[in-house]
RNA sequence: GGCCCUGUCGUCUAACGGUUAGGACACCGGUCUUUCAAGCCGGCAGCAGGGGUUCGACUCCCCUCAGGGCCGCCA
């Protein structure tokens, strides 16, 4: 295989707030890409028309800037191989499809979601070893299949993976991995609604933007054989594939938001340092070659980066220890560096102009401001016995609203991503109703676990300004509270 | 259930056939200090189990067990 550049790419999907696995992600890549003088690319993959949204794809960018991890070539700063938002190449997409199509690598397939929903159960009840697509389109003619297609019917482009054989792909750092053809399914790359699927635009757009190490989670270790077959029926040369341990929770889980801070926001708006957590994540998996140095810059990271020293083990997300380095870097930060941050965060003027407003009708002498204000500057707040007693209503029961509470706090409030007080009226009114509370009992059990207090400016307005992340963890807390104490 | 990945202190990790198995977080002591931290010193604690290969296995191979991931017209 002859030596290409080093390319790099980190392929987030602007679906929700930014996610540490993301950052984990791109700080190796970056890593790699500096290390060897190549490039380090940022792609969008926002081929879910029904998620991605513009305001997770800003947070991304903020995100990962914040950590330090900027991008050669991105979609707000273009490259030679624009565009790089996914959604902006449905085109390229479509005609690359068409030459698999042609080359028999892939198929139209007319089936219903209907009937594939009971291919699925029925597959499952029976407990076939083969799940997944039953090949039945595959027997209809190009000829056919072509003529379906131009009368408009409703399809989609499969993968045609081979009846039986197996499919080796290697990475890095695992050797050899060997699949069962038999055992992979007839991947949908383009959806009935001519969008391309992840599968697809992936490694189109990896080939085409030349990414040479595709480093990415784990958890695509199992759709590897299918990016291969790809690679293979388009007759390219397949990048360096190199898959990352998934971050975990305590328990060993996929790290997950019921069970850690996982958005980028939270670390930010916590006042984490962003090298710190940037010197964190290097260590999930890594460690500097004399097994020991465990604070380093990003230049020595870059500089004494491998791919071959990560370990595999899936690695334990402890955030006792992420803050203990964050100590390490408060405390090694001068007075004024510290007064600086403090400045650029809960303390600037931008906050600050925020919360005035909402103080200012309240008070009546400067001095009262922070204490009647603390509660937009401290992470956690506490409940004294009269807040408790006020965050239950009449009608409920603690456990009873501790319910509510996170069913507002799952089903409506994480996914919202325009956090401003326009969005969150309607949102939280909704959610009352649908939970059968009058208005003012979710609302004051709302405002007293977000503050501590059931005297507080403006429900809507307050959330807006204390911003999404200390919203979600401060209920979080409530919930905990009121169930456990 | 099927396929695949992984397995060193509670947690993050070093070791690339020969070490009293090292470091870090947490925890427990001590020290410093008007207090609390921080700092410094010390302690506790690990090779999942069983077979091989080898003069010699944490390191290589096999089996078992355990944990995890994937099995979507999500990524």
């Amino acid at each position: 295989m002859r030596e290409r550049p080093v390319r790099t790419r980190v392929a987030p999907s602007p679906t929700g707030d930014p996610h540490v696995g993301t950052a984990y992600v791109a700080l190796f890549n970056y890593a790699l890409a500096h290390k060897h003088g190549g490039r380090f690319v940022l792609r969008i993959e926002d081929t879910d028309r029904e998620r991605s949204n513009a305001a997770s794809e800003r947070m991304i960018f903020e995100s990962l800037q914040w950590l330090g991890l900027g991008w050669d070539e991105g979609p707000d700063i273009g490259g030679p191989f624009g565009p790089y938002r996914q959604s902006e190449r449905f085109p390229i997409y479509r005609e690359h499809l068409e030459r698999l199509v042609e080359r028999g690598a892939a198929y139209p397939c007319f089936c219903t979601r209907e009937r594939l929903d009971a291919l699925r159960e029925e597959q499952r009840a029976r407990k076939d070893p083969v799940m997944g697509y039953d090949g039945r389109c595959r027997k209809i003619s190009p000829a056919e299949a072509a003529a379906r297609r131009s009368a408009g019917e409703s399809h989609v482009i499969r993968l045609a993976v081979p009846e039986d054989g197996e499919t080796a792909a290697h990475d890095l750092l695992r050797g050899d991995l060997r699949f069962e053809n038999r055992l992979i399914d007839d991947q949908i790359l383009l959806k009935s609604d001519g969008f391309p699927t992840y599968h697809l635009a992936n490694v189109v757009d990896d080939h085409l933007m030349e990414i040479s190490h595709v480093i990415r989670a784990e958890e695509w270790i199992s759709s590897l054989p299918k990016h291969v077959l790809l690679y293979r029926g388009f007759g390219w040369q397949e990048p360096v594939f190199c898959h990352l341990p998934l971050l975990r929770n305590a328990d060993k889980s996929k790290i997950s938001k019921r069970k850690n801070p996982v958005s980028l926001e939270y670390y930010r708006r916590a006042g984490y340092l962003p090298e710190a957590v940037r010197n964190y994540l290097a260590l999930m998996g890594w460690i500097m070659p004399d097994g020991e140095t465990e604070e380093f810059t990003l230049e020595q990271f870059v500089e004494n980066f491998t791919l071959e020293r990560i370990s595999l083990g899936g690695p334990v997300f402890d955030l006792d220890k992420l803050t203990w380095l964050n100590g390490r870097y408060l405390r090694g930060l001068s007075p004024a560096d510290l007064l600086a941050r403090l400045r650029s965060g809960v303390l600037s003027d931008d906050y600050l102009t925020q919360v005035i407003p909402l103080a200012r009708e309240r008070i009546d002498r400067l001095e009262d401001f922070m204490a009647y204000a603390q509660f937009f500057f401290v992470g956690e707040v506490s409940y004294d016995g009269e807040a408790r007693a006020r965050m239950v209503p009449k009608k409920h029961s603690r456990d009873d609203t501790a319910g509510a509470l996170e069913a507002l706090l799952e089903e409506n409030l994480d996914p919202l991503m325009e956090w401003d007080a326009a969005h969150l009226e309607p949102l939280l009114r909704g959610a009352a109703e649908r939970l059968g509370w009058k208005t003012g009992d979710l609302f004051m059990a709302v405002r007293v676990g977000l503050t501590g207090r059931f005297a507080t400016p403006p429900l809507f307005e307050t959330m807006e300004v204390l911003g999404k992340e200390l919203c979600r963890r401060r209920l979080r807390r409530a919930i905990e509270v009121l169930r456990t104490e």
